[in-house]
RNA sequence: GGGGUCGUGGUGUAGCCUGGUUAACACAUCGGCCUGUCAAGCCGAAGAGCGCGGGUUCAAAUCCCGUCGACCCCGCCA
């Protein structure tokens, strides 16, 4: 062994051990007469003392530079009393070294390997060999393979299989865009990269296994965000003979098991279960933040007969009023409401009112156009405190959700009311079957067909399949929506009525899914399953805002990877080969 | 597809609004001093012509247009 002991571990226990140490070269301290290295690896940092007295070791040690690897001989010593550094595991001790061999050579680095980092995202993906060295990339990349361990662990004990499904699929026309593979063998016919192993998962159930688990990478040619990159992980489970119940029951333990092993956090189980509904209603989104408050409340019935036109109009034509309460909202500047009137516009509302409650009274704003009443109403819906602001959006009651949800979250976070370190999980249940499709007007799956129905819902499938709801389920974890799923349909029948509903002619359907509209023959148990979203997860308990943070490679926004520079151009031989040919007008450059 | 923010030595920023002598600061780098530091300290040096292209102007890092790249958001992501 080039070692005998990490960067981490020395303790003043060990003193007087002759020890041999490998590393980077992370600080160097040169005082003239002593000379101190920082030995880095990803256990943690030792104190190298350099004493003149070898002048040899110590002149090729003070020519050393930052990142250059070595391994060196010395003996563990207790550091001078005051010459300690509690701060450092290592603190106590230093390594007197007798001999040095320079393993590789370093280049000054383009970026300090600190913390602290001054470089930008980009200069950082350039060289992201360099980022991940530091501590806290290195952390965030333990603590996502520790997370790998406890899920398998977990799920393991829970007697789950794991097994890995094809990544070269068939593709499908729904859902995201896919990423296409071109066949060699057969010239003009692609594979597609999977979006997820959804439809054979659903064949391992159907062959028999019983309760499936998957690492699994899925790839969706979608834009990019902060927590969305073209390739990402899903721990993916599918389970036979179960209800929503035993699903919800196992992510929420694995969630809990997840979090006090990664976090040290303990959550109370079970979580709340909060229909779609009542989500939509009361903070505007399908994957609500529930740190916080500032509810959205529905005052169609209070003001609906009231003398300001916008609101009676907006109730008149099916729409709704809605408002939120921010306590100490009044001291909001003119500016400030100016500027959330504009983000109002930008989310679909035609505008934002306000009034503020002072003094025991609503003033400003358009408390003049309310009556007595009226204000009695408000006042009862939210008994605002002292120096609150009410803010009504007057719309379709899709844009009164969309509008307050989104200024719920910006109002949280400009005013600082999430708590640091909080955290909150629930499930939403009951999600609409189906959603209308903006471009065409059609119904469409809102999860995917093979959801199953609600059983009390399902006799609405003929006559109003808007109001049927679904057997799904997503978890959400401080706002972010980290595992979804449901109970799935196995049988024909019922598949076929929902097939009618988003008019998918039988041929239509044969030719998407066939083989597992063939394999539901066979004896299908009855099944359904949830995928987290991994990355996400890994964000949000490594503390991060960006799922670059915990993906070792990731890309940018415009899909690139800047360190090796792909997608990148091939060869015309690789692409003859494959029978393509581009269409030069069509190609960037 | 659309909206926004940013791009200045190796790195991170200031300067840009209100064009004008040698583009400032910190870190890193190099040299010197220093025997207890741990983001060591002190002294000194070198290093950019301001993403790229065009325009306005006597004069552009600064104003205008285009373009490329990074990031955030909307659309999109069953």
């Amino acid at each position: 062994m080039l070692r005998t002991h990490n960067c981490g571990e020395l303790r003043a226990a060990l003193a007087g051990e002759q020890v041999r140490l490998a590393g980077w070269v992370h600080h160097k301290r040169h005082h003239g007469g002593v000379l101190f290295i920082d030995l880095r690896d990803r256990y943690g940092r030792t104190q190298l003392t350099f004493k003149p007295e070898s002048k040899a070791l110590f002149e090729r040690a003070e020519k050393i530079g930052h990142e250059t690897v070595i391994a060196i001989d010395g003996t563990v010593t207790v550091r001078p009393a005051e010459a300690r550094n509690p701060e450092l595991p290592t603190g106590e001790i230093e390594v007197i070294v007798e001999r040095m061999e320079i393993l590789s050579a370093a280049e000054t680095p383009p970026f300090v390997i600190e913390d602290e980092v001054n470089a930008s995202e980009e200069t950082r993906l350039k060289y992201r060999y360099l980022d991940l060295r530091r501590p806290e990339m290195q952390s965030a990349t333990i603590l996502r393979s520790h997370a790998n361990r406890v899920t398998r662990d977990f799920l393991f004990a829970e007697g789950f299989l794991e097994i890995e499904t094809a990544t070269l699929v068939r593709s499908t026309p729904e859902g995201a865009r896919d990423f296409l593979v071109p066949s060699r063998l057969q010239n003009g016919k692609f594979y597609a990269l999977p979006q997820s192993p959804q439809v054979y998962k659903q064949l391992l159930m159907i062959a028999g296994f019983d309760r499936y688990f998957q690492l699994a990478r899925c790839y969706r040619d979608e834009d990019l965000r902060a927590d969305r990159q073209l390739e990402f992980t899903q721990i993916d489970i599918e389970m036979s003979f179960v209800d929503e119940t035993d699903v919800l029951d196992l992510a929420e333990r694995l969630l809990a098991r997840l979090m006090s092993d990664l976090c040290g956090v303990n959550i109370k189980l079970p979580l709340p279960r909060i229909p779609f509904e009542e989500a939509m209603l009361r903070y505007g989104s399908d994957k609500p933040d529930l740190r916080f408050g500032l509810e959205i409340h529905d005052l169609s019935e209070i003001v609906k007969m009231s003398g300001f036109q916008v609101f009676t109009s907006a109730v008149e034509s099916g729409g709704a009023v809605r408002a939120i309460c921010v306590p100490g909202g009044a001291a909001l500047s003119r500016k400030q409401i100016d500027e959330l009137t504009a983000k109002a516009v930008k989310f679909g509302a035609k505008g934002l009112a306000q009034t503020k409650f002072e003094g025991g009274v609503f003033t400003g704003g358009i408390a003049k156009f309310l009556s007595e009443n009226e204000m009695a109403g408000i006042s009862g819906e939210f008994h605002p405190a002292e120096g609150s602001i009410i803010l009504f959006v007057a719309d379709s009651i899709a844009t009164c959700e969309r509008v307050l949800g989104a200024l719920r979250l910006d109002l949280a976070n400009q005013l600082d009311l999430i708590p640091k370190g909080s955290w909150e999980a629930h499930f939403v249940v009951d999600f609409p079957m189906f959603e209308v499709e903006e471009e065409t007007g059609r119904l469409v799956a809102r999860h995917h067909a093979f959801t199953q129905p609600k059983p009390e819902d399902v006799h609405l499938l003929e006559t109003d399949p808007a109001k049927v709801r679904a057997r799904a389920y997503d978890l959400v974890l401080n706002g972010y929506e980290i595992a979804g799923g449901s109970i799935r349909t196995h049988s024909s029948e019922l598949l076929a009525c929902v097939l009618r509903v988003i008019e998918l002619t039988e041929d239509k359907a044969r030719e998407k899914f066939g083989f597992l509209l063939d394999a539901m023959k066979y004896g299908a148990p009855p099944h359904g399953g949830i995928a987290f979203g991994y990355d996400r997860m890994m964000m949000l308990f490594a503390g991060r805002s960006s799922i670059r943070d915990v993906i070792v490679f990731p890309k940018t926004t415009a899909g690139q990877s800047l360190m090796d520079n792909c997608p990148n151009t091939v060869d015309a031989e690789q692409l003859s080969e494959l029978g393509i040919k581009f269409d030069e007008g069509k190609i960037d450059r």
